[in-house]
DNA sequence: AATGAATGAGACTTCATTCAT
DNA sequence: TATGAATGAAGTCTCATTCAT
């Protein structure tokens, strides 16, 4: 967060993230992560004492952006929903087309059990859901989607298709997500429809 | 402690599947398979000379079983589309209810990059798209559903939706796959909706 | 030495033989023996209940053929000593040739300490001793060779250039036995010339 | 228990040496080069990326001194071919009667095929070669000795002659390297008398 | 802050050997 | 005689982690 503090922790920080989303928690080891942020392993091991607490790290370093993320589209939604939820899909395909992104939540997976790891993925889930709540409530207010259901659970069904082409992106090389993206429109369209 | 020839490899593949989906594949030593087996590390490597070898071995014995529900799945297609997809989905759902089918599938991503495993994945892939596909396409004939996609492009996203709720049931608890059925089939049946 | 006991175990010397000259004796192991011998492990055991027990019985396979090719030598010498010192070269030049011999003389040296492989060699070596000697002193006797040396010392160090031939022959890829006849015999007819 | 950077090394190139020429590469297993070495095993990993690693550190320390006494050698051979000639022998004497190297030699022949190690070995042999062939030559311009044979054919034969001595001690225990000098002197002078 | 040699538990795997059939 | 599934000790090697410098 601080700028000055550790531009090697930042190089690790950054092999970290890389190399477990190219070979998985297991496949990253300290070993290979240090060669490639260019420090010792004596520094790694200064700056997390533990190999998860990297993983802690990482996941610490993403969650200030997502919060961002998701208060701007908060502040769209209030404008248009249908906007706000375009936006939302976008900023989906885009991850869902970076390799390491896709990489690195497939090796989430695999990762020991852990309860930082496991209050930060739920923070991060809950702050996905809260965001696509407020885009869907708005909508329901703004008259243009069902309100047969809450919004709550409509937000968790967008939200379960996020996570099938999050990990169809995966597992499947020939799932091109840009190319879909009006398929994927058309589909929560009628999902939402009145 | 195998009475019958066959059974320490059963006993194996058995403790093989529950340990992967609970440890993961890096946490399911090849030590703690042969525990939970009844086994020697001996009889571990007489059946399999590697351990990735096992792996290999679990998606082959599932894969038999894997087809016999897709033959099953066709025959019904014939006689009414909407009973057909009912019925793949209902095992959907049984299938993400069950902590080690889910687990076994999110561990599958971390393991290591294997031709054979590779292959089977894809069979496996292969084979639920061409069901999906061919229950679909009755679907479209019989006029239930819409047909301005191919019956395959409607195949590929409800097998997203069908990801996104297998990656749901592993990654919150909170997520009651059997209660969610019926809303399940509510976005479905908009989504084939002619 | 019975032809009709154990096809088996013909098969297995032979195989271990050849293995053991081709890999070391730490390389042959016995699945590898069982295999070319066409043999399961459980036959292996049941003619050597010890694998070093095949070695024994490969070393004493040759034992008696040794002991023919020594009366024969020993025979050869009475008429002249010089023809039967050459039949005995030709007899190492052509064994030197055989990569199996030659391979399977430097694995004994790696193979473990062992009482009776050790009584075995000893044999070989001393019958070896004992023909060259014979031979050696019938050429002294003859008028032939050199007498201020025993035909004990001689016989020494004519089997320490075999020693040299031989080693040389597994090492040196390039080094041709069989061109190298007419040197060889120079270099003993000097050492022996009175 | 290692004081300063590289200590460990030594102390496992000198331990692995010794272990290898007492019971062969196989029987020198690294957990007793370790314990030898007073080092742990992640130590001799550290240093040796594999066992064979070690066999090529141990060579490669060899071969420098190899290179210094065989300068030596080709110094003295230009003063007099019969003095060097003996001093060779001498070091050769007193190499095959110290059991380590003697032993390692051995060994040397059941070792895994491995490029480097090959390279090595073949280096040490074409540097005994070139050494033995300046002295020959020597003398054989100084007149001492015959020249119907090249120096390069003369040399290979005093080079059998050679593996005969040193292989005879590793097999022979009441073979005496040093009470045999005069008569492997006897041996060389009759062979390369003009 | 940084280094890298050293550690040792534990992973996967090999292999000679046993034994019920 | 012959089989081959089962065994378990032992081997090589990996890796997160420590600590003196």
């Amino acid at each position: 967060m601080a700028a000055r503090t550790g531009e090697g922790r930042a190089a690790i920080v950054g092999a970290g993230y890389q190399l477990i989303s190219e070979l998985g928690y297991a496949g990253a080891t300290t070993a290979r992560i240090c060669a490639r942020a260019g420090v010792s392993s004596g520094t790694f091991f200064h700056y997390f004492p533990t190999k998860i607490d990297l993983l802690v790290g990482i996941l610490q370093a993403d969650s200030a952006d997502a919060a961002l993320r998701a208060d701007a589209l908060a502040d769209a939604a209030a404008d248009s929903a249908p906007t706000a939820l375009r936006d939302w899909l976008d900023a989906l395909l885009e991850e869902s087309a970076d390799p390491h992104l896709a990489g690195f939540v497939a090796a989430l997976g695999a990762a020991p059990t852990d309860a930082r790891v496991e209050g930060l993925l739920a923070d991060a889930a809950s702050l996905q859901h809260r965001a696509l709540t407020a885009i869907i409530s708005a909508g329901q207010e703004q008259g243009d989607w069902r309100s047969d259901l809450t919004a709550e659970r409509l937000a968790l069904w967008v939200a379960v298709v996020a996570d099938g082409v999050l990990s169809r992106s995966v597992e499947d090389p020939s799932f091109d997500a840009a190319a879909a993206a009006s398929e994927l429109g058309d589909l929560l369209a009628r999902y939402l429809a009145p």
